[in-house]
DNA sequence: GTATGTGCAAAACCTTTGCAGGTTA
DNA sequence: TAACCTGCAAAGGTTTTGCACATAC
């Protein structure tokens, strides 16, 4: 639930920021902060992008949310999935979907040449299921 | 060698363009456009910012570069090597490896959960051997 | 000669910062 | 009440656009 997660991770649980992050879990559209702020303020008209911008830093910083970005895009856009996944962006309509092939074995290695590895970004694109 | 590299990409062979793509392939330093431009501003010291982002938009839908863009980082990189490999960022120093550890069996399917891949992006970060 | 490339200035776009006032635990 | 959060306005950083002039083929 929404105000355990922020309670978990010390985060003060606001109005706005609640909004914010049961829009991202919930709606798993990756959005941008601009997608983001686009929806909220249909709910909190006054909401300022400031907040925005400062919740999805903070729900960042906390690991209840992940930065993705995509070549060729140049905003940010938020996940709120917590299980490991990829993703893969349609070429076509733009879609991205949740990927949750397993590639741990191949991918989560200790070390690569010589480098300790911390974290793995991937994510596909191509022609998706319902476009081709 | 770099004029034929444009003659074959269909690209007018200017003065400012084979500097800008001689600068990303030999250096190999994955810059920025702004790096671009502050190298490329000590030979000519006129070019344009303009140019440079012209250059680099124009050189990657050749696919003669790569753009690149790595999580917490807000402006595009790019690379001029055409072989395929992958990236390791140092968190700690921020120095990026090309890596070409084979990743290719794996990543390089034709499809995933019914979508049709044509690209796959990937790049590791960590701390790096020296920063160990 | 024609298509393409360059450079300038301005704008667009995304994100961050400083700060005053308000809210949460 | 102390720490944190919000919202406004302004600024910062990156990239794009329109247009006149210049250059490559």
């Amino acid at each position: 639930m929404i105000t355990n997660q922020l309670k978990t991770a010390s985060l003060k649980s606001t109005f706005q920021r609640e909004k914010i992050l049961e829009y991202i879990i919930s709606k798993k559209e990756h959005p941008t902060a601009e997608m983001i702020y686009d929806h909220i303020v249909k709910i909190i008209s006054n909401i300022s992008r400031t907040t925005v911008y400062n919740n999805v830093k903070a729900l960042t910083k906390a690991n209840i949310i992940k930065p993705i970005k995509f070549i060729g895009e140049n905003q940010v856009r938020y996940d709120g999935e917590t299980k490991l996944h990829y993703h893969f962006i349609c070429e076509k309509c733009g879609k991205i979907y949740d990927i949750y092939t397993d590639y741990d074995k191949v991918l989560n290695k200790k070390n690569i040449e010589g480098n300790k590895i911390k974290n793995v970004y991937a994510y596909f694109s191509g022609i998706c299921k319902n476009c081709k």
